[in-house]
DNA sequence: CCGATACGATTACGGTTGTAAACTGAACGC
DNA sequence: GCGTTCAGTTTACAACCGTAATCGTATCGG
């Protein structure tokens, strides 16, 4: 296999929603300890500290954190990087959608009118590189 | 109300993946009926026909198919858009993972090579007519 | 007419998710 | 020392999902 250092994510587990929210988090600023979590989240959702802290422990067992002792409580810290789980989601949905082909995903979007003129300046930079 | 024409998916009703998979036969093609979306899917899904069943009765229940009666059994038409739902979800994803900018997601799959030559070329005529 | 079929409807059942309360053990204040 | 507090762990529980078997009934073949 790639043997490019296994990213977390054992099995075929996958993040739900929820979860996703403490992992951003996470990502945000780590290690943080589940009450810090909870008040990281606590403006997005309207959650108790106890659905914070189930939501860690379900992270932990699903491989996507890792914790460390400090005191009596956990600090938590992520696994795996936030773009290898953004690049796995997108790429889920490309498949799913457009046949893995990204040009309709990006058809889509420009035709619902959700490129912004500087989405286009920036994607066309992009371009300018690949096309190197 | 509104009055803007309601476009099936009652409430904040989600269609679940395997219920996608019977939406996509009956966007190939409609109406079928319950064995005809059966043969349909058979091909990428291994469900029995019971299975096939349930989820045309689900989506039913969510308002994303209506059904119509043929002699003593039904055929099924997609109530929503498959361009809607598309639509809806890639900007679900966009809003989630990109805070609502088409651009990053678009780094990204530029970054995780995901996009062919072909893509390039595609995206890159998608942008000049956009620009003008 | 009558049994075999073909359908949709009902029921099932284990797993995941969202959301959280209850439990348990360690540490801190007094 | 001993109760209070705080942290993680266990248990809860309804909704949703994947997957299907079973049930009830209308119809078709003979």
């Amino acid at each position: 296999m790639g043997g490019t250092k296994a990213k977390g994510l054992l099995g075929g587990e996958r993040i739900s929603e929820a979860e996703y929210a403490v992992m951003e988090a996470l990502w945000a600023r780590a290690p943080q300890s589940a009450a810090e979590v909870g008040e990281a989240v606590g403006g997005q959702r309207d959650w108790s500290l106890a659905t914070v802290k189930t939501l860690l422990s379900r992270l932990v067992t699903k491989g996507a954190l890792a914790t460390e002792a400090d005191g009596r409580r956990f600090l938590y810290t992520p696994l795996i990087e936030r773009s290898d789980y953004v690049g796995g989601e997108s790429r889920r949905l490309v498949d799913r959608l457009f046949g893995g082909r990204a040009a309709p995903l990006f058809a889509h979007l420009a035709e619902a009118e959700a490129l912004s003129a500087e989405d286009i300046a920036e994607i066309e930079s992009l371009l300018q590189e690949l096309k190197q």
